[in-house]
Parts: C-alpha cells; structure tokens; sequence
RNA sequence: GCCGCUAUCGUCUAGGGGACUAGGACGCCGGAUUCUCAGUCCGGAAACCCGGGUUCGAAUCCCGGUAGCGGUGCCA
C-alpha cells in the first residue's frame, strides 16, 4: 500500500497530491485509495497526543533548540530531557528511555541499532497540537494498517523515533526496507538543478515510462546474469528486495538516453506514433506515421524525433551553417541535374529515387555525399535528417521539387553576386 | 559535535574466502559499415578508498582510519 508522505497542512494541497498522481499514472503505476484520507486526519493525530500526554509518555515542554543545545553544553553531548511543564502552549516531547538501545529490523540493511541514550526526547505536536512527522506517520501506518514500509534511506534515521511513537501507543510495527538514494551528477541530493530530476520533467525530456521504469530499476539494483534491458513483465519478474545494493546512487541521463533509444527502435511503428503524437501535440494521422517510420532508428527521445522530421509538415528554416558548408564547388549544376531527374522520375519510391539519383552520382563519379547533402539542405534545411531517399519520397514530388528550385535560386543569386562561391 | 548508513572502472553494477589476469552496461577512444546524423558490428583504455588483522590464500571476513551521504528543527 502506498502512502504519501505529507503531513505538513499548508503543502498537502489537492494540487500537490494530483501532481504526484499525475507523475505514477505517467509510470504506469498501480495503486489503491488508502482507507486514511486528509479529512480528520489532523484530528486523529491530535487525539493520539492527548493519549500520550495522559498516559505520560509525552510531556510539554517549552524548551526551544537553543535551549537544547544549551543543555546539552551542560549535560555533555547525550539524549535531551526536559522538565514538563503545565503550559498549555508547550510543544509536546515524547519520553526516550535513557538505556538500550531502539533496532530497526531492516529488510536491506539488516539490524540497525540506534542507542537510546544519544536520542533526545523529541517534538512530537507543536505547542498549537497539531502533530509532527515522526508522530504523523506513526499514527497514519498504524491507522491503515501499513505493513511494509519501503522508502529512502534518508528516513532510516527517522525510523526509531517512529518506533518508539508506535511503542508508546502500543500499536504493531510494520516491516521496513530502506532503499539507497538517488544523488546528482555532483554527488548531492536530485535536485532541480540536476535537470530532468522529477518523472514530470522525465515526461517532458521525451522518455518513455517503460524506459524510465527499467533504468530506474537498476540503479541500486542488478541482475546476476549481467541482463539490463527488460521489459516491464521481466522486471516484476526478476526484481527482488534483496538484491538491492545498499549504496546510493548517481542518476545517469546519458545510459537513460540510450535506454530510452533501445526502447524507441524497439517499438511497434503505431505505438511509436502514437508516442510521438501525444509528445508533439498532433493527431497520429498517415502522414505523421509515414515520418516517424523513417526517423524510429535515429531518435533516443521523442523529444528528438521533431527536428528530425519537422521539415515535413512545415517549411524548413535554413540552417546557414548548413547551407555555407554544403553549397559550393559544383552543388549548383548538380542540383539542377538532380532536379531534373526528380521531375522526371517513374515514381516516388526510395528505391526508384535511388537508382535515379545513383546515375547522376555515377556519371561524374562523385563521392554520393556531393549530391546528396545540397539536396538534404535543400529540402530539410539542415545537413542531418533521415535518409535522403526515404525523405524526398515522404515528402513528395512536388514539395521537393520546389524546395529544390527555391535553392537552386538562391545558390545562382548567391553566386552571381559572388558572395559565396 | 552526536547518531546512523555507505565505499569495485568517470557512472550504474556483477562477484560475498581459491573459478579474478576482477565480468557486464553507459560514456570515452580507435576501426568497419553508410548519403548526413544516428544506429549496428568489432577492438581499446579504465576500478576492488587507505592501514592493520584473521587465513596457506582477502575485492570478499574483522578492526581502525578516511571520505561521501543522511538524520539530529515546534520541516517532511
């Protein structure tokens, strides 16, 4: 069962929880409604507190974290204790034992033992009552009947507070297995500005949820037998908790990319359109397909796929670059040639455009690339695009025919005013 | 400071006393293929954090350092 840690009133907006519904519905993820909803959460926390405080396992105490450390200048560096006190407004602390030692049974780490008597008696409720994480989700486990907890390693630490919250409240533990973080390129925390950092900006970087859900798995994880592309089934099949490593890992965008690639060519042609249209924002009509088939073996993203085939549904820009490194020693006559033998080709089809671009190519004995990328630039606008003969034919007879004139005018004006040669 | 976790190529990892001359993948470098870019195929460089101990034998077990990370809040 999943719960989603928030506890905090003012983040837990509807918008908020949809947005990280909206990011495993993208996953593909399945999951239930818990029984515990927001409402009267606040409440059930609160009621918990007063139990506490009644039955003396928690007390008020005013003291703030200055006043801690203070005492513990004092003390020497162990577990604080304060004095209760009879102050309504005090923030409420839960009473630590100051021998033995709180275990936390970890399905991946193994016996992890936290001495009582480092750990301080911490907040559990504001002075206002209202409760504290360690508190909150405490309660929430029990009230829902949580019984595994598999979550990040940063929360390790938290576990025997929680632990002891449960104790105090004699409620049954669940079970726990803490997974190795995720960290940025420089080691830290993901972050923002490790860029595609959250599944949304994955979404929007143009990778696929299966993709993402394969590279995700084997971060942390791994296989005996070396295999590292797997299906979604393979996964669910193959993955198992006790596998997983215990040292965090460093997100990778490079191997998802080319993961995702593997993903990509491995596609059904009309899923793969489908992907690429929901990416684009365009009705996977013919011609979209007809585009994405030449351009599946090239992109490792959707993201990629666009530029790749722009030049189809719209008018190209010139890429200058392009056109200064292309355009020269002879492109002009060739062109011309090669427009001749596009109008007069039988038909339209890669391998009729082959042969009749092939003869040109073989007449002035020519390294193919001497035709071929004027044309490119011609009618894409750039020097990269799918191949050539496969592009002219999605395009068409007559857009290629004029996209080719445009730039045999171009190239003579060019010429003939002798700015480039 | 205190508490906890972790440590194998740049990165993700396999390996858990002898099978290790340490395996795979991404990336990188070189080559082949090709109309560009990709892709694909071949080849290459690249790691057991340091120091002790246990043992006939340690990447592997133990201890100690060091480093990184996390927690230590009337944050979650």
């Amino acid at each position: 069962m999943l719960r989603i840690e928030d506890t905090d009133r003012e983040r837990s907006t509807p918008e908020n929880i949809e947005q990280i519904l909206d990011a495993l519905r993208w996953l593909e993820l399945d999951w239930d409604e818990g029984p515990v909803s927001q409402a009267g959460r606040a409440e059930r926390h609160r009621a918990r507190v007063e139990e506490l405080l009644s039955s003396g396992r928690a007390y008020r105490d005013p003291a703030t974290g200055e006043d801690v450390a203070a005492w513990k200048m004092e003390h020497g560096n162990r577990g604080y204790h304060g004095e209760p006190v009879e102050d309504p407004g005090a923030a409420v602390r839960l009473r630590v034992p100051d021998e033995g030692d709180t275990v936390v049974e970890d399905e991946i780490r193994g016996e992890v033992r936290f001495p009582n008597q480092a750990a301080d008696d911490f907040v559990i409720a504001r002075g206002d009552g209202s409760a504290l994480y360690n508190l909150a989700v405490a309660v929430d486990d029990a009230e829902m009947g949580i019984t595994h907890v598999i979550r990040g390693d940063d929360h390790l630490s938290n576990t025997p507070k929680q632990l002891l919250v449960m104790e105090a409240l004699g409620v049954e533990r669940p079970r726990y297995a803490h997974l190795p973080l995720l960290h940025g390129p420089d080691g830290k925390k993901l972050s923002k500005r490790h860029g595609a950092a959250s599944v949304q900006e994955l979404r929007d970087a143009g990778y696929l949820p299966a993709a993402v859900r394969n590279y995700l798995s084997l971060l942390g994880w791994g296989t005996q037998d070396d295999t590292t592309i797997m299906s979604t089934d393979e996964l669910i099949e193959r993955f198992d908790l006790e596998r997983v490593g215990r040292s965090s890992a460093i997100f990778d965008e490079q191997k998802l990319r080319w993961l995702n690639g593997r993903f990509m060519r491995e596609m059904e042609l009309d899923d793969y359109t489908a992907a690429v249209a929901r990416h684009v924002g365009r009705e996977p009509d013919e011609r979209l397909r007809a585009a994405c088939e030449i351009a599946q073996e090239k992109a490792q993203t959707l993201e990629e796929v666009w530029p790749l085939i722009g030049f189809l549904f719209e008018e190209p820009e010139i890429d200058e670059k392009a056109w200064r490194k292309v355009m020269k020693d002879g492109a002009l006559p060739l062109l011309g040639e090669a427009l001749e033998a596009l109008r007069g080709a039988e038909s339209f089809d890669p391998p009729e455009l082959e042969s009749v671009l092939g003869r040109i190519v073989a007449e002035h004995d020519l390294k193919p690339g001497k035709l071929y990328q004027p044309i490119r630039v011609a009618i894409t606008g750039t020097s990269v695009s799918p191949g050539i003969f496969e592009s002219l034919s999605v395009l068409g007879r007559e857009r290629s025919v004029n996209r080719i004139e445009k730039a045999l005018k171009r190239l003579s004006s060019d010429q003939s005013s002798g700015g480039i040669k």
